[in-house]
DNA sequence: TCCTCATGTGTAATCGATTACATTCAAATA
DNA sequence: TATTTGAATGTAATCGATTACACATGAGGA
């Protein structure tokens, strides 16, 4: 079934049948009409390749997965993915899931681009000095990063992970914490800075009592931690990671140490166990992405983004409220 | 930069040009020496559309996913789609990522296949009489389904859940255990009777004392089973799911009630808890998923599939180990 | 020498839509 | 009445590839 069979079946030009589908609005009402009929009678469905080829435009956008890059613990891909989906749901796009290898993948991106199969990428698992935004930038596609890192030159939408740092030493100053532990990221990775600065503005502001160890986001570094200090000189600890939080649990379980104990990312473990945890709406990172990348495509100004986030309390700190 | 052109700068036909590119083998090598040289020097990509449209193929194939279906723990998702992404990088393949309601989803499949974007689809979040089965069967529309259900006509990929229950009460077996309590799922879904006959299989096997008792899956229920059964009576507890096995974790560590434990399906958590558990290669599931479409697609015949399933030991079973 | 045949290449039709331009027809205007 | 105007529709070119068919060339056989 194709334009011409409709345009037959309804006695009129291809081209008028073409007008119908693409609401032009110059076709009399009631041709129009006897056109969706057979439209509908015959459940019509443009080919899409036909279309995207003649109207020279693409209704896809990319994302490439990195090959091999099982993680034990991700919680991020579906909720990311039905975010971006439910934005493209609505606006007639659709998602092109692809993957390439963390090493020369760049060449995987540019078949996409040179192919014209998809008109925009959202950018996972950024690097620094990330090869992909230099070439993007350099023939001026359209891209959002989700993340940022040090050079920063191109739009993002990130988690406000500053703001997460703050509210997590807030929480602990809530339920009466004097003296914290904050066990942050190893030095490097952006988000450590970002989280180490709004738990020192946290700090300033409420006046609390703060002392800082450097894990590595790992759970047995946060084991190895809380096990190298005296946990008992704290009145709460805060943990730049879940993983690393997860560790500290385990070892407060074997020592019998109970102290308020806060994660930072919000795994679905963290729920299971009970453990406080800074929560990133992942969902909303996908479907604004989505969103921004759309604006990008179509020509619209566009500024990154942060997202809020918020504390999901529960037994690990609920329990030592005052 | 298109055929023409790249016909021109070689000094010959389109036509030549496009036999170099797909491999005809009525070329002078020369020929397709010289044309390859300027292809790859200007990093010429056919144009997908035109390309797709002109075979009358599409390499797409589609996978939808269900719209607002986030469940707290997905572990699913990534690896599944990492294993489908894996076969597809090999064999010049695209997936299609979209979503759907659960009701009226049938639709959006419907336009997919009409409009010519997709050859095949993999289903997931199957149902008992399911429409889209009814649909892709009547037009003989190539699919492959994850999982099965009563009807099960059609060719499924599925972890063999039947060897996931005998799996379960052997290694509890095997630590020593000879009266085990069994807490089955509610009856109704197809994995529960999969994983109940597996364990009956065992029973009688080993000749182990069984006692079953029926939960739904969740945290909730197995928690409310532990506390109402005298766990003390047993000498092992094997869950149809780890979200039972979870709850009645919970419970134990209230109650200091220790006895071996085995939940089902290896979630993030279980490894975190120490939770030994039956699971399930899932990047295996989607690229095994992917391989049978591919087939299907090609008109090869192809059966359907179970995939081994083992026993991930920890904590939870390990130290009663004698 | 002439014919056949295989090899290599080119010409042009084709896939199914969109759209610039042409055409038709009737109403409005001079 | 003749002319202009605008709405509605049709004709045909076009997007960029593939491929059936035509054609040219030279080798080999009669």
């Amino acid at each position: 079934m194709k334009i011409k069979d409709i345009a037959k079946l309804a006695g009129v030009s291809v081209a008028t049948v073409s007008r119908v589908i693409n609401n032009s609005p110059k076709v009399k009402p009631e041709t129009r009409e006897k056109i969706l009929k057979i439209i509908e009678e015959y459940k019509y469905e443009p080919d899409h390749f036909a279309k995207s080829l003649r109207k020279r435009q693409s209704n896809f956008i990319g994302i490439l997965l990195i090959r091999n890059s099982l993680s034990t613990e991700d919680s991020y891909t579906h909720p990311f993915l039905s975010g971006v989906l439910e934005y493209l749901f609505h606006h007639d796009l659709k998602l092109v899931l692809d993957s390439c290898d963390k090493k020369s993948g760049l060449s995987h991106y540019k078949k996409l681009i040179k192919s014209k199969l998809v008109s925009g990428f959202i950018i996972t698992d950024l690097r620094e000095n990330d090869e992909r935004i230099e070439y993007l930038n350099s023939i001026n596609f359209p891209y959002v990063v989700i993340g940022r890192n040090k050079k920063n030159n191109f739009i993002y939408i990130d988690p406000d992970n500053n703001q997460g740092g703050y509210l997590g030493i807030k929480h602990l100053f809530e339920i009466g914490c004097k003296k914290i532990l904050y066990i942050s990221g190893n030095k490097g990775p952006v988000v450590t800075e970002q989280r180490l600065s709004g738990v020192l503005k946290a700090k300033n502001e409420l006046g609390v009592e703060l002392e800082i160890k450097y894990g590595d986001f790992s759970k047995e570094s946060g084991y190895r931690i809380a096990k190298s200090v005296k946990l008992e000189k704290y009145d709460g600890i805060f943990c730049a990671s879940d993983l690393m939080a997860y560790g500290v649990f385990n070892y407060m379980k074997e020592s019998g140490i109970e102290k308020p104990l806060i994660g930072f990312d919000d795994l679905p473990s963290s729920k299971i166990l009970g453990i406080t945890s800074i929560n990133q709406n992942i969902f909303d990172v996908g479907f604004n992405a989505a969103k921004m990348l759309h604006k990008l495509i179509n020509k619209e100004k566009v500024a990154s983004m942060l997202l809020p986030v918020e504390v999901s309390v529960r037994e690990s700190t609920l329990k030592f409220r005052k």
